[in-house]
DNA sequence: CGCCGTCTTGACTCGCCTCAACCTCGGTGG
DNA sequence: CCACCGAGGTTGAGGCGAGTCAAGACGGCG
């Protein structure tokens, strides 16, 4: 038995509405988890055994094409609960999960899936909730790579990352983890050359300022004005 | 009380385990209807106050960006549900349904949703699945669209279409729904110029053979080697 | 100090978009 | 019955965005 503090889950939307010895009988079949930055916490194709709750971190879901290219699907910050593969009734995940900095993690066994489900109350209502979110910004997304440039894509992918990840710093907002512009380049399906040249000239501009691993936006608005939606 | 047949619903996954009763139950609130080629079931933004039920034909779902360009995001046939933003938590359609041929419906106000989900057996579990396949299915169109040219990606919508909403005939199997290069060009982020280009140069290698608004995939084989998977 | 991961920048190339002209087929109305 | 028209399709010419190739700078770590 293990003793996490109930005030860990309540604040998480899909276990907002419960009581708390709902909440300390989920933390107590709960394991948590370390990840060292980098790390993988579930991969491609494997059984998806258990789902995960993202206490600290960010956390990178990529899928690998056949001949090696990597290709963000979408990331996860803290709060969100993440390897979810069961809600869909799929047995095997669908994309592997990489921690972007150190993260902490609860999970549980897939099979307790259903009992959350039918047991805890709203806790199936905000779970498709944010997977509603999640197909709503790949359809985004799709949009995007069908219609937009690359410069507009990249802008649009910074103002998702300052959306979802973003820490108000004194000259504007900062992305909270370390990132690279091969990881950009591997959300907006273009290379890190392309996205190098494209922060070089923005930051002439004022509107981000970057160092190694580490990306400033300094005038969001800029940026809105770029993405072009 | 309208008089539909309860065979209607018998071999759909999200009823399959009900038995006759259920099916009449649910049967008896749905709301049939027709509709003609080009029409639209429901449209993005609008509140989704329906699910719906395609009984025949194909529906092609659509967004449109700011600058009035189209990007299809999904095909919908037969036995499929859609229109189930509910299941989501939504309460906007997040894109248009247009009918790509003459279809036939059956719609049952949203806030049913919830009674089928409780009431009957099977049905969440089974609706969910199809979540899952086309939350699948996008992720893969993600995946192409940031990796692959463009004969590629057109390769794979060609197969996506001819697994989808194939019907063997003679010569290889005909996408069944009548079908434009500019459709394909909203599906692949193109110009029906190129997927003219393409298309006649398949033609040429015996890939595929089609007249105006159809397409019939001779060689499926080749088709795939071209896609890159 | 040397190595590796990250980032930058120039030069070249080419896939595909754009622009443009024209063809074919069906439907419609005079 | 035929002229007309619009939607769908084809094909060529040209240009540009962004990928590829290449070389090197910078910073951190063992």
């Amino acid at each position: 038995m293990n003793n996490l503090d109930e005030s860990l889950l309540a604040n998480i939307p899909p276990f907002r509405k419960l009581q708390l010895g709902q909440i300390r009988e989920i933390l107590d079949c709960a394991t948590p988890k370390r990840f060292e930055v980098g790390t993988s916490v579930f991969e491609e194709g494997l059984d998806a055994d258990r789902f995960y709750l993202l206490l600290d971190g960010h956390i990178r879901v990529i899928r690998t094409t056949p001949d090696g290219e990597q290709v963000t699907a979408l990331y996860i910050s803290s709060g969100q609960l993440f390897g979810i593969a069961a809600a869909l009734g799929r047995s095997q995940y669908p994309a592997t999960a990489l921690t972007a900095d150190e993260c902490l993690t609860l999970s549980w066994p897939t099979r307790l899936w259903q009992d959350f489900v039918t047991k805890y109350d709203g806790f199936a209502t905000e779970s498709y909730k944010v997977v509603g979110a999640r197909v709503d910004e790949m359809n985004n997304r799709i949009v995007e790579m069908a219609t937009q440039q690359v410069e507009q894509r990249v802008a649009c992918a910074l103002l998702r990352l300052v959306n979802q990840a973003g820490k108000k710093v004194s000259h504007g907002v900062e992305i909270d983890f370390p990132i690279t512009r091969q990881n950009i380049s591997e959300m907006t399906g273009t290379t890190l050359h392309t996205v190098s040249r494209l922060l070089s000239a923005w930051e002439k501009s004022g509107i981000v300022a970057s160092e190694r691993r580490k990306i400033v936006v300094t005038n969001p608005h800029q940026l809105v004005l770029l993405s072009g939606t």
